[in-house]
DNA sequence: GTGGTCTAGACCACA
DNA sequence: GTGGTCTAGACCACT
């Protein structure tokens, strides 16, 4: 289901913690679902065990996950009611359309390519 | 002119690079024009040199900027019309609109950051 | 009558331990009373058998209990005059407290939560 | 400054953590200040790069302190201002406060032990 | 079996 | 020089 990007210059363990991020967004995880052990993805992914455990040790401090030793890593009550990530992605979002706007995009072109984003599957 | 946040994660020398391509993008410096000089900036902004320099050779790298040594730095015919410039940041926009809808964010969110990003001075 | 929070870091085996000593603190198990058998409280608490065990087997090992092989497990005579024990949880107790009070937490506010957390049964 | 207990069953980094935010507490260390590299410190505390290295990440998430790639760490503007920091220190104070409570301490002692705690240095 | 802690050491980007 | 990422592998506590 998670598939990393090894090239990609984004860390590992951020792409990990947005792909499970987006598969509880889906309802692919439902709250108190026990994720794959921290050893079981390690292999799946073909990454280090510490990498993916730092990537749910965020989760966790995000209050996405929440992990009980000896049991497993579970997905949060109230996952992604959690205002914390919002802000978040709202700041990166905001650091990318600057950036944006100094290499010359114009408002209106971004405007259509949020139109695009949001279009595929309603979201509000 | 170019304002450095020294608390950002962003680096130094991308800062320096979009501040330079903004203000070219508003037409405060148009093309042929002289930009100031390495130890200038270096000084007005108390970063270090090799800082600057490193900017300032990717900006010319990227087609912005072109130098005649021993003259200074100018600001290139076509500075903005790079078309691949403009590609990277649409789609580096993209994905941090894909990541912020995922985390739940509304398109209406969206188009507000959208409008106070490109408050400050109309582009379009 | 002991409960067990699944979600706590706790370890399960110190709550059930911790609920036991309170159950015997608040005079609900006389000395010589005998304890529900390991199976049981295995049952009821929806544990591990082992995990229970562990924490029987401890509270024998600090005289809280004691156990007749082929009876079951039994509440000491002096099942609480242990000092080691109180002693034990009151440096742990000001440990706490000085990294709250580091932290930033006035004294009347350890007060109120001294209040609340002695609310339930009175005890002094 | 920082003394580590390497017998201690508290997590080396925690320590680290504890004691960094006491130094902040304290005002030994004001806003903005630079720490110590990550590589002193673990040379004068004789631990690993990475076992500080996850303390001070852990002191940046919770706003305490904030790291400039390049440059070092440093100590956040409100470092201390922070609500979830008091928060936590709450909720380790209660749990203890609760065992303590199991284990036959009585309100009084808890009490007795406040005063003590916050004669020291009034705090409030 | 599970997750948590710690070490040792490599490589990278940034200033 | 600085911090950031990643790997490999050990040991521990808990279920």
């Amino acid at each position: 289901m998670i598939i990393i990007d090894f090239h990609s210059r984004v860390p590992l363990y951020e792409q990990i913690k947005e792909q499970i991020m987006l598969l509880v967004q889906q309802g692919l995880y439902q709250p108190n679902d026990q994720l794959p052990s921290i050893r079981v993805l390690s292999k799946q992914l073909r990454l280090n065990v510490n990498t993916v455990k730092r990537a749910l040790g965020e989760l966790e401090e995000m209050g996405v996950t929440y992990s009980l030793p000896g049991r497993g890593v579970f997905v949060s009550e109230n996952a992604l009611g959690n205002k914390k990530i919002k802000q978040d992605a709202a700041a990166k979002l905001k650091t990318a359309m600057q950036s944006a706007k100094a290499k010359g995009l114009s408002k209106q072109e971004v405007e259509t390519l949020t139109a695009a984003v949001f279009a595929g599957k309603p979201n509000s």
